[in-house]
DNA sequence: GGTGTTTTTGCAAGTTTGTTTCGCGGAGCT
DNA sequence: AGCTCCGCGAAACAAACTTGCAAAAACACC
């Protein structure tokens, strides 16, 4: 599924991926109007497109305040040991947790950055007290908490 | 569109919602059996948390490095002047990027996070030297790039 | 520059999916 | 009880997706 040789896209396909990154249940019908195609055509490639891996899912965007989930936090995390193994074992337990919405291994000051939703203060300190506290290979992290978020997607500019 | 008053969701709002957020291309007939409800139950709720602002969008997740944009960076960013203008300002500023993914307002050690996507280190820089650099606003700023995308998503638990 | 091959398109039919309508039944209220 | 209000399911309906096929580009190779 992951694109070991990238795929060639055209215009017409970057079109339909900038029209679908930001509404996926447009009708194939409207989008092949939109970039002058027929609607098989666009369906086809979107088809080639899911198998090829470039689009890589097709999701709802929940508003977190209305399941509850009103707070979103950065953390920055610094880790005593960077050894494959103990990358390995870090990696594996922040993907593990539900409230990590996102985790990337990072160069610079931090060795992970994790984007956390949580319904409440408590319920992060928990998090903290079970994922950094009770981890004895974080040397240390630090904590932003969103006042605002302004902008949040994961759409990529084509 | 925005929740001002928190709308009730039940448990067949969770599950479906729950379903939605991994694939938003399940038929209704197929949701609907996994929850137990008819399909025009779950279309009827779907419409509804539409309507409310739950479901906030509808979108394609595409990869990244397929289009070219390989590079995923964090920016942490920090401001001189914290007026209510000059956050206006900065938020607006920050908005406009297409290759700023997310923007947040945070408590802390700085006062902006992005997530950024560019394909190239050189066009970092050039997104440095216009947004950074060349706002003078900007006290510093701190550079994490990701080297592994180890959770990436916008799903909240339900 | 022509020719055969491959690829991709558009159209039309067939199938699946989404949507609306309508009647039914339960929860809450007077 | 009798009433209304919601939300449900079944079926009819509308819209969208999918597939088969023939024609038109695009391409490589003489």
């Amino acid at each position: 599924m992951s694109p070991l040789f990238m795929p060639q896209l055209d215009a017409f396909d970057r079109k339909i991926l900038d029209i679908l990154q930001r509404d996926n249940t447009t009708p194939q019908r409207t989008i092949g109007e939109a970039v002058n195609l027929s609607a098989p055509a666009v369906q086809r490639r979107i088809k080639r497109m899911t198998e090829e891996g470039v689009i890589r899912a097709n999701v709802a965007i929940v508003d977190p305040a209305a399941v509850g989930q009103a707070i979103t936090i950065f953390v920055e995390v610094e880790v005593i040991s960077e050894t494959a193994e103990q990358i390995e074992q870090a990696k594996r337990e922040f993907a593990a947790a539900p409230q990590i919405q996102q985790c990337y291994y990072v160069t610079g000051e931090a060795d992970f950055v994790l984007v956390i939703v949580v319904p409440s203060m408590a319920e992060y300190e928990a998090l903290t007290r079970r994922l950094f506290f009770g981890n004895n290979n974080v040397k240390r992290f630090r904590t932003f908490v969103a006042m605002d978020r302004i902008k949040v997607g994961l759409g990529v500019p084509t």
